[in-house]
Formats: C-alpha cells, sequence, structure tokens
DNA sequence: CATTACTTTCTGAAATTACTGAAAGTTAAA
DNA sequence: TTTAACTTTCAGTAATTTCAGAAAGTAATG
C-alpha cells in the first residue's frame, strides 16, 4: 500500500529535514512516515514504502529507538515486529530537545566546568575565562529553565504557551506583589 | 601568537561541537577562537592559529558573517581587516537560535499549512492531516513564544530565568486573580 | 535438529561535504 | 597607471557520511 501523493511530500520533507533535526535523511523519512500512519508498520513495510534497503531500515530503527521516538509492538500469531511512534507529537518534540539538549549542550557545560576550576596564568586565560563563565551561566540557565518547564504540567504548560505577549506582564506582576520576599 | 593548551582545547572542543550547531568543524573552531580572543583577528592570524588554509577562513568568515556571529573592524592605517564577535555571549546565542529556527521550523511550518489546506481525500489523509495539524500547532507556539521572549527586556528575561520552579505559581497566580477576564 | 522467518551487522561503494592551494579579483597607495 | 597588499573564488582532492546488499545472527516451529 503506497501512500498518497501529499503524504509522500510530507515523508520527503521530514527526509530533507532531517539532518537540520540531528539525524540523517532516511531516519528522518522513516520518523515522518510512522506518525502519519495510523497502524504499526514493520520493517520491510517501511524499506518498501520508502525505496531503501532493509539493512538501512533496521539501522534507523535503532537510532529513533536511541532516541525514544518509536516503540515496537508485537502482533498475536505474527513473528514480525511492528513500529510505531512511542508517544503523541508532544512527547516526540520533547525528546528530541532533551536529546539534543544532551548532545549540544551537556558536553560544552562540562569541558567549560573543568576549564573553570583552573585559574588563569596570563592575560589572555583571563579574558578567555571570562568569556567561558559567560557561555557557562547562559548554558546552565537554558538547562535549569528546561528542566523547570518539563517539571510543569500540560496544563500549565498550556496556559504558559497561549500567555504570550503576557508574559512580560506577568513577570512585572509577581515582583509587585512579592517585593516584600527579596532583601 | 599561540594559544595556551586551555585555551586552545576550547577552541578544538568548538570545532568538535560545531556540526551539532549548525556549522561545520572549522567555522565552529574560527567561532571560539575570536569568542576568547580579546583583541580582534585578521584572517592569517585566524588561519596561523587553526592550522587552516588562508581559502577555507575566507569561506568561514562569509559563513559566520551570514549568521551575524561576527563583524569586520578597521585599524587606521592598515589595510587588513579585522574580526571580531558581534555581542556578547547572550547575542550571539540569541542569532545561533533565531538562525536555526529559521532553518529548523520555518520550512516545516509552511509546508504544514499548505498541506492543511488542501482536504484530505481518504482515510490515511485524514489521519496524516490530524497528526500534521498536531505538528502544525507545535510548531506555531515555539515561534510566537520565542518571538515573545524576543521581545522581553534583559531585565525582565533576567527575571523570569531565575524564576525557575516559581514558573509554575506565577501561573497558576495570574490564573486566579484574572479569571474574571476569560468568559 | 533442521528449517523457516525474521533481524542485525558489516563491507565496500556512492554520495556528500569540507578543505587546500592556486588563480583571479579588489582596493589603496605610490 | 602600476604595484603591492590584501581578499575571494574555485577546481580538484581528501575526508566523512550514508547506503545497499550480502553474510551472519536469532529464535520459533515442526
Amino acid at each position: 500500500m503506497s501512500l498518497s501523493e501529499k503524504n509522500l511530500a510530507f515523508v520527503m520533507h521530514c527526509g530533507e529535514m532531517g539532518s537540520r533535526w540531528g539525524f540523517n535523511r532516511t531516519i528522518g523519512q522513516m520518523c515522518g512516515l510512522l506518525i502519519i500512519t495510523k497502524s504499526p508498520m514493520t520493517a520491510n513495510e517501511i524499506a518498501d514504502a520508502l525505496s531503501i534497503s532493509r539493512g538501512n531500515v533496521s539501522m534507523g530503527i535503532k537510532e529513533l529507538q536511541s532516541w525514544q521516538l518509536i516503540r515496537v509492538q508485537h502482533i498475536p500469531g505474527d513473528r514480525k515486529e511492528y513500529y510505531a511512534p512511542a508517544g503523541d507529537i508532544w512527547d516526540m518534540a520533547n525528546r528530541v530537545f532533551e536529546e539534543r539538549k544532551k548532545r549540544e549542550i551537556d558536553p560544552t557545560l562540562s569541558l567549560l566546568r573543568d576549564n573553570l576550576l583552573d585559574e588563569a596564568v596570563n592575560e589572555d586565560e583571563l579574558y578567555a575565562q571570562k568569556q567561558m563563565g559567560e557561555i557557562h551561566n547562559l548554558l546552565e540557565a537554558v538547562t535549569k529553565w528546561s528542566s523547570e518547564l518539563q517539571r510543569l504540567t500540560p496544563e500549565q504548560l498550556n496556559k504558559l504557551m497561549k500567555l504570550g505577549s503576557g508574559i512580560g506582564k506577568v513577570i512585572d506582576l509577581k515582583d509587585k506583589i512579592f517585593k516584600k520576599d527579596k532583601e
């Protein structure tokens, strides 16, 4: 059963975006395909739908599993493995976000922490450390912030999203009410 | 004048992370180098410091300029161009963020918009559209949210950052106070 | 235990991307 | 102008990434 023209266009687009999202073309296509396909698919169906080799699908599955984006399903009396997205769109976006943080931010944060422990031994290192300190602070803030967002209930998050330009006002509001808390 | 061991380690790390941040190794190195170097550098100094060809530096500069991450400076009586970071760490992070949004989100958003305009002609397309709609909503929310953040004053932003786990409470608070606004 | 139905791993080839060094281009001063 | 000091472009090469297809692995069934 092959894809409709529109669905194919979406899947191919996912492929083109794949590398920008942190994986490669094939894996992007696989991800898009599984998202818009209602019923779980076998590895062979995926290979056929995308005209790629069976081996390639196998590697792609492994990668998508490492991102926790797909899960395996079994059908009684059928030995094949069926693959489906793991969770809804929001869950998947969250996973991609988290995984990318892990790959794009955490290693740098750890390097900077190490580097900042040593004392600078000359003028150049002093300036460099100042800059690295700035980066460190920024990345820490982002990290902390993203983990706070994870902690919100979906309801709170939704409110926050909808807040839009109101966010500025709310911050000021909070400030006014709790001014006494600061010393 | 060559880099100290620690500074070199940082620059090389930037190179390794380069591709994850949206550019390539050399460009990552160049960016890191310019950030931790106090005085602006010429293209030849960059080439020497990183042991890469002059031509490569020229291409890298072009790319970093397209990201608006560096700017040119001139020194009176000197025909060479001197390069320095364009703005502080926060500015640069912002630019990277914006540029990546442009590359990673906007094209998909526009594809989805087009796709959702057409009516689904069968069961498969109907399900696919539902899913695409979800993605579309998510990306719109992210886009809107990021532009709101841009609009905040640095001061407000700072407060927001520091808010941390308090954010949940503030949302609830706002909700209580302005409940009457909703219908 | 052998067969069948499947999945994973691996190798070399193809495609893509990055880089060098040389040539061409630009601009300012002589 | 011409020359000198610099920058950019580009063709070819090198390095990296992706992929197909074959071989090896695994596990259920008879």
